[in-house]
DNA sequence: GCCTCAAATGCAAACGTTTGCGTAAAATTT
DNA sequence: AAATTTTACGCAAACGTTTGCATTTGAGGC
């Protein structure tokens, strides 16, 4: 069942201690050279791998990381997690990856099987229903064990906590203000779930925009959206049946807005013309949309990394809690290019 | 630093054995019921949380495993994981995600990370690298220590193994087919990198296809593209501007083909009337693209169902090694509807 | 008061590795 | 040759948990 060779069976082999053998393997200076070089050469030879479950045991660091996310299909996501890796591989950290499907029930399974299995620190983007119900008991939990906890996207309540996060605000701000100076009078939003801060910062940046340029925040402008394309077809609908047409659309992602001109191009509308499109992550196929979708960039994979260097940052010492909040990028197609 | 409570802390606190403890925390029938209970109450109020550690040394299972995958940015490979988590979760593993880049040091690193930490099995879709130079000894040395190896999407050379694959051949034949029943007389093909598995069984679909309907396979109408939608503007340019144009494209998946479409469209050339288009994967804008993108869908979150069942199959009895193929289903869109 | 039996709990080993300290033998210095 | 140093290795504890077996305690029967 179990093939695999311990230094104990080396041990035996050669007749001396575990220790002369750990040694050996570690190369330490006290062991004779020849000896080593022998015992090297069998561990190679046998295929000895170091258990590494005992020395996590021993110095109470298992070099693994939890990372709980509420899904992962999106580009978003995925291109963080790559950019994560990338950091952690270097430093010698194996990943966990939890997905929660926006669950409250299962995000606080996968945490207690991460601490049972002593990560050395979590990454979370929250579950909505902890979000919305403001349930933070599972990750106070991990806190109270002084293990590094890193929020991406989406911040806990209150309570100060490291967090790697785009400026959506800003983001959201830079797009509706793109719209304002291509001349478009009614900029429609298509708002993401309620509960989740990057849909509340996507708006309030476009609703604050929209302020400081004295225009109106209307009610019947904003559709609100799930995260996938299916559900932006009804609201774009919507909006173009309603009496006060937009003349432009912010969208949550890209994923809507790309629903949105399948929606308006059935209906016959054209893109930018009548109505200009921004959408927001800046996916791969954005520029292969029609027209190409303009869209503001958040750097995925970037976060991942940082969130990395973050955690390695915090590992060692205890140093206050930091927000890094990285910069959006207004990437202009012809989606919202009006001459 | 390390603020876990353990089991000889709880006995210290009562003034008996840890094996009391560990019997009361278990519900162990030798526990007076009493005693049971203040300890269970006890151990809840000051967060105790079972070391997973030690029983996977103790038990040498970690209830962990791993995945290995050469990105994990496309739909297909995001939508396989959340497949066999969902799997997982209700088993009680944990899943170490690690992404090799294509590249085969990186999978082997990661490879012997795994191993180091007792991962209870592997899913795999090899790096290209591996594949292409045949490097499979860091795999063998998992099977040698009768590991569990699932190989998913892309198997390993020769050596019998456990697969789980879509059927990528039947796939392709079945979206040719459709194409030749359309009325397309030269069928273009957009290949994917020559090394993988994927991207010779599709191109034999095709190939295979037109044989069996007596055309002919021209060396002018295949080009070969990287995964990625920018690779796939250029072939689609050369295809278009050769003397012999296609009337058709089969793409190796969906993002070459939602780019060419989009070349097309630049080029005035009508889809599907000039040129008819089948992609492969139906992500899900497919069905958003102008005009909505027939797609050979391949069932990527059964996939990953798949090979986790698999896995939890296997993991008691040593089983013959299956191959698991999963039907692919031709989606038909507007972009190769002909009237 | 002694024996038996059951109930409740303790002991110790095991998993694999590292590491401080001890110790033997060999080499070097007086 | 005795004293000292160096070299090379062994011993044992530690990490947290489980578990077969031993032990203690108390109750009940005679």
């Amino acid at each position: 069942m179990n093939n695999s060779v311990s230094i104990k069976d080396i041990a035996k082999k050669f007749k001396c201690a575990p220790s002369t053998i750990s040694r050996a393997l570690n190369d330490h200076p006290a062991i004779n050279i020849e000896t080593r070089k022998t015992i090297q050469e069998y561990a190679l030879k046998v295929g000895y791998q170091k258990n590494t479950l005992s020395l996590s045991l021993l110095n109470n660091c298992s070099m693994t990381l939890g990372l709980v996310l509420p899904s992962i299909t999106h580009y978003h996501e995925s291109s963080m997690l790559e950019g994560m890796e990338e950091i952690l591989l270097k430093s010698g950290y194996l990943l966990n990856i939890c997905v929660s499907n926006e669950s409250h029930t299962i995000e606080k399974e996968y945490i207690d099987r991460l601490l049972a299995n002593r990560v050395d620190g979590l990454f979370i983007s929250m579950a909505q229903e902890s979000y919305d119900q403001q349930l933070g008991e599972h990750i106070d939990r991990v806190i109270q064990r002084s293990l590094p906890v890193i929020f991406i996207d989406r911040p806990n309540h209150g309570v100060a906590s490291d967090r790697v996060v785009t400026d959506d605000y800003q983001g959201a701000f830079m797009a509706t203000k793109h719209l304002i100076d291509m001349g478009c009078q009614r900029i429609a939003h298509l708002h993401g779930p309620s509960g989740i801060s990057v849909s509340q910062q996507r708006f309030l940046g476009y609703q604050d925009c929209l302020i400081a340029h004295g225009r109106q925040v209307e009610a019947d402008l904003i559709q609100y959206v799930h995260f996938s394309a299916e559900s932006a077809i009804q609201a774009t609908r919507i909006l173009m049946q309603s009496d006060s047409k937009p003349d432009a659309i912010f969208g949550v992602n890209d994923e809507v807005c790309i629903a949105a001109m399948f929606v308006l191009r059935e209906m016959g509308i054209s893109v930018p013309d009548e109505v200009a499109i921004v959408g927001f992550d800046d996916i791969p196929l954005a520029s292969f949309g029609h027209p190409p979708l303009s869209s503001v960039s958040r750097q995925s994979r970037k976060i991942g990394e940082e969130a990395a260097k973050l955690f390695l940052s915090k590992k060692d010492q205890k140093l206050e809690p930091v927000t890094i909040s990285l910069d959006p990028k207004l990437i202009i197609r012809e989606s919202s290019l009006r001459s």
